[in-house]
RNA sequence: GGCGAGAUAGCUCAGCUGGUUAGAGCGCAUGAUUCAUAAUCAUGAGGUCGAGAGUUCAAGUCUCUCUCUCGCUACCA
């Protein structure tokens, strides 16, 4: 860990992609790390600024807005402004939160582009594009439509098949169109410039793998992991009309890629905060941290580190804390199948809870690995912590007083051992939760919290003033004294992880806000002071409510279920004769031996008796059957398909299989043992 | 297949450079208590630290092999 001293923090989050509203993964992984870490720093004083914004380029976007038929424009704001209000609505902390398509970031961008430009940093390259002669536009990868030459599946992208998830080439697609006009696309030539990222290996490998051990294991070992497989060329331009135009005379109808803008939206984020915005950027004395998710660790701590370097005026950043993903109920969340719980939503359907959620999601944040948010765990967190621990003991400080001194705070009389004991426990506690927060363990932090909360309850139960008050009542002004000065200590120590509820307790005991210097100090109330009425800090969550939102997760399930298997029940193919029917040779064969092929995942090497004769077929079904079950199977084989070599084997025909809705494949066979060789037709 | 990350009590996780009976929170059991949102406090049960081998006086912690999960990547009907 670096020991440096830090004149000030400039915290970015990464920017969310405006297509989409946000959800508990994206708040998980990048968004309630990122606001505890700046609301900590800010209470400490210190000068911090952080900043974020919509990312609202690239060409999903466009794909979004042609579907709806609206403009990009039209599609990133609508979730622009679903995104900020979410955010503002949680309490996130952003001293702004910008957009790629404001007029500073669109210079900005792009100064930063010519400058490399101009220095020579980048190399141009042509290469042949498809291109749209009717739309007369290059075709991105995504607009190019087509059959999958692996499943056969209509509708298949030019860089990937959603049926097959297969990773495809728009050159591979069978009777590829142009999603734009439905022409079918030419090659044509076009020019890009590339960041010549190898260039800048000697530097990274210094930069991360000497000089930042003390990253993340996930984050240090990813970036040694793309170091040692060896870095590319990355192109940094794209034809496409949506985006920031490459500032080079003579090259309209260029963009710069999405991935070379969206990290330079943190700088233009902040030139539209502060005039003052270079000393955040440009002094070594600043701290720079990026909040990201896992999937963003390459550009946070590779290609952007690179253009920073390229451009030479720039910090870099001092940690990226990555976190892993958040499933949902034991699933991956996902847009497109909705599989999530929204931001927005859960705000209007738990009011009042906007820090239960964000207290759950820091307890359960997938620090180190991937984890699962489920309804249950967060009922119980709230109901077992938040309301028992937290929200119980705030109350039995504050009823106490107001039913004994009629809430003016009584007199600090003489402390007992235990009474000192205790203090110098929350001492303890201060120290821990500094050192968790400042090296990005926001869950161990967030139980340092809680400790208080916990020390507090302990306190009330040893000292048992309900029962000294029949005895002792000066005593009791001591003990409640002490509740209340730890009451006033939590408002300090939940406030980065819990705003809202800090603030309520503020409200509760009738005073401002505490710097954070003072936790741990006994003399935050003063005697006398009058507090406010107490009110409860948190509710109980029943099941019912609970029921109601799994059985909305169920209702999507279903739904998506039965949206998969109907949309697989793909269109009937064009039209064919018998005669091309009558070319397909298949036979029943019996599988006589099956091995895996060595270095690969899915391919096996099966040996085949097709009657005719015995023969190799290397066919990519490893992942569905085991070489034990396929063994002395009968199976339909096309034995006259063109052989086909396949990692240095010669396939000598297919298997035919038949695969059904969430892609589990099964062999087709004859209901009876049939001789090896009998014809299918 | 290659690379990276992970696999520790029912659940979610700590365990730094190897060193006494492996820890925490929640859950569970028992007891105490009643100021408090049936909340709290104490005590306890519960783990052959993914499997196997090795190095060492000593391994959750180091080495090797394997299994499983996640990600990137390659290959693929």
């Amino acid at each position: 860990m670096s020991e440096k001293k830090f004149k000030r923090y400039l915290i970015t989050s990464a920017l969310p992609y405006a297509n989409g509203p946000v959800h508990i993964g994206h708040l998980a992984g990048v968004y309630v790390p990122s606001d505890i870490y700046a609301r900590y720093q800010r209470l400490r004083g210190n000068d911090v600024i952080s900043v974020c914004g919509s990312d609202e380029h690239g060409v999903p976007i466009t794909i979004k807005a042609r579907k709806e038929g609206i403009t990009p424009q039209d599609v990133v704001d609508r979730y622009h402004a679903i995104i900020k209000d979410a955010f503002a609505r949680l309490g996130m902390s952003f001293d702004i939160y910008s957009r790629t398509s404001s007029p500073t970031h669109r210079v900005t961008a792009s100064d930063f582009f010519k400058k490399l430009y101009d220095e020579g940093k980048f190399i141009e390259k042509t290469s042949e594009q498809f291109y749209d002669e009717e739309a007369k536009q290059f075709l991105a990868d995504r607009y190019i439509v087509g059959t999958c030459p692996r499943c056969q599946a209509e509708g298949a992208y030019g860089d990937q098949c959603e049926k097959c998830g297969s990773t495809l080439s728009p050159d591979e697609l069978i009777n590829p169109k142009s999603k734009l006009s439905g022409a079918v696309p030419v090659k044509k030539e076009t020019k890009h410039w590339y960041l010549p990222l190898d260039q800048y290996d000697g530097f990274l490998r210094e930069w991360i793998l000497e000089g930042h051990k003390e990253w993340k294991s996930n984050v240090y070992g990813q970036c040694k992991s793309w170091l040692d497989t060896g870095l590319q060329p990355r192109a940094v331009s794209r034809d496409l009309d949506w985006g920031i135009p490459v500032p080079v005379e003579g090259e309209e109808g260029k963009v710069l890629y999405v991935w070379f803008d969206a990290p330079i939206g943190y700088i233009s984020a902040t030139k539209d905060l502060t005039p003052d915005w270079e000393k955040y950027w440009k002094d070594e004395e600043t701290k720079m941290v990026h909040f990201i998710g896992k999937d963003n660790i390459v550009f946070h701590c590779i290609v952007f580190p690179s253009m920073l370097k390229a451009h030479g005026d720039y910090i870099l950043p001092e940690n990226v804390p990555a976190n892993e993903f958040l499933n949902l109920e034991g699933d991956k969340i996902s847009t497109s199948k909705n599989w999530a719980v929204w931001l927005h939503e859960y705000l209007d359907e738990f009011p009042g809870k906007e820090d239960v959620l964000r207290y759950v999601l820091c307890a359960n944040a997938p620090e180190t690995k991937d984890n699962d948010f489920t309804w249950k765990d967060f009922q119980a967190r709230n109901n077992n912590e938040l309301v028992a621990i937290l929200g119980n003991f705030v109350n039995r400080a504050l009823v106490l007083t107001k039913k004994y001194y009629g809430g003016v705070i009584p007199a600090c009389g003489e402390l007992t051992d235990y009474d000192k004991e205790t203090i110098a426990e929350m001492s303890g506690i201060k120290a821990s939760l500094e050192s968790n927060i400042e090296n990005y363990r926001f869950r161990e932090a967030l139980k340092d919290a809680m400790n208080f909360a916990r020390i507090g309850n302990k306190y009330l139960a040893d000292t048992e003033p309900w029962k000294v008050v029949k005895t002792d009542a000066e005593r009791v002004k001591t003990i409640l004294n002490i509740a209340l000065q730890i009451t006033a200590n939590i408002t300090i120590a939940i406030e980065p992880f819990m705003p809202f509820s800090s603030a309520k307790i503020l409200k509760m005991l009738n005073c401002e806000k505490f710097a954070w210097d003072s936790l741990g100090s006994m003399s935050l109330l003063a005697e006398g002071h009058t507090i406010g009425d107490a009110t409860l800090l948190f509710e109980k969550i029943e099941d019912d409510v609970i029921e109601a939102q799994l059985k909305r997760l169920a209702d999507i399930k279903a739904a998506n279920a039965a949206a998969a298997a109907a949309e697989h029940v793909t269109e009937q193919k064009a039209e064919c004769t018998f005669d091309e029917f009558q070319k397909m040779d298949i036979r029943v064969s019996t599988i006589l031996a099956a091995e895996k092929v060595a270095k690969t995942k899915k391919l096996l090497k099966l040996t085949v008796d097709t009657g005719i004769d015995k023969r190799t077929i290397v066919s990519g079904i490893a992942e569905h059957f085991s070489c034990e079950e396929l063994v002395g199977r009968q199976v339909l084989v096309l034995v006259n398909l063109a052989p086909r070599e396949l990692k240095g084997i010669m396939s000598q025909g297919m298997i035919l299989m038949a695969e059904d809705a969430s892609g589990k494949l099964e062999l087709l066979a004859p209901e009876h043992k049939t001789n090896n060789g009998a014809m299918v037709g």
